[in-house]
DNA sequence: GAATCATATTGTGATTTCTGGATATGAGGA
DNA sequence: TCCTCATATCCAGAAATCACAATATGATTC
């Protein structure tokens, strides 16, 4: 339980989730799990027009960077957005950049943006 | 003004600031801005142990991201973190996020989590 | 115009990432 | 055991990124 330096220091889940969104490839990849849509590999593969193995790295690397989750059924692994991993690694990047560069001294809004 | 589909799709801002923040030498730039410090181009590249080009062309991208902004006075130009930006980006890129996996139903706590 | 200062841009080699083909893994079925 | 299916991993070439040196830019001063 590392606690949050006032430094930007981002956490290393915050690292990862940042290094999953960075290709375009794999933020095309996301548009196809819209809605909580669950796919396998090969259905992506399919409508990204991508190699399988390609593929199957893309979506490692988002489930590496707690954007994607996987569930084993037989020999197909079906993918989907993993919400609650999501928010948290959004909530450590904005924790670190609100250390860096503070909102402007107090919104009157509040802090929820 | 582009209205956001239903759909995870980024906008330009957010991709850019994926990008600029994705790089390890570029999230390590952003802790020297911490606390809303301001800096020229020759002291990031002192303190980074960068050199010139290399720095420049590092807080261009911060800059295109929309993470750092600069205020240029006489030959000098003073780089430091732009928090309205910094929200932007991230309020697109959860907006994003939302579209394509909502926050489990409705969770109790409201949308500010 | 020449010189200077801080920054931006241009090139080039080096490191990293991306992609597809081939192969490996693991779980069944014949 | 051999075969199939879906996925993961390994490998090599292509593409992008990174870092440095060199040069260009823009604003000022002599």
């Amino acid at each position: 339980m590392t606690m949050a330096t006032n430094a930007f220091e981002l956490s290393t889940e915050a690292r990862g989730f940042l290094k999953a969104l960075a290709s375009e490839t794999r933020q095309q990849i996301m548009e196809l799990f819209d809605g909580g849509a669950e796919l396998t590999v090969n259905e992506v593969a399919e409508r990204m027009s991508l190699a399988q193995s390609a593929t199957s790295t893309h979506l490692a690397t988002l489930r590496e960077g707690g954007v994607l989750t996987s569930r084993r059924e037989w020999k197909t692994v079906y993918y989907r957005a993993d919400p609650a991993r999501i928010r948290k690694a959004l909530m450590d990047l904005k924790a670190s950049l609100d250390a860096c560069c503070p909102p402007a001294e107090e919104t009157p809004g509040g802090g929820c943006g």
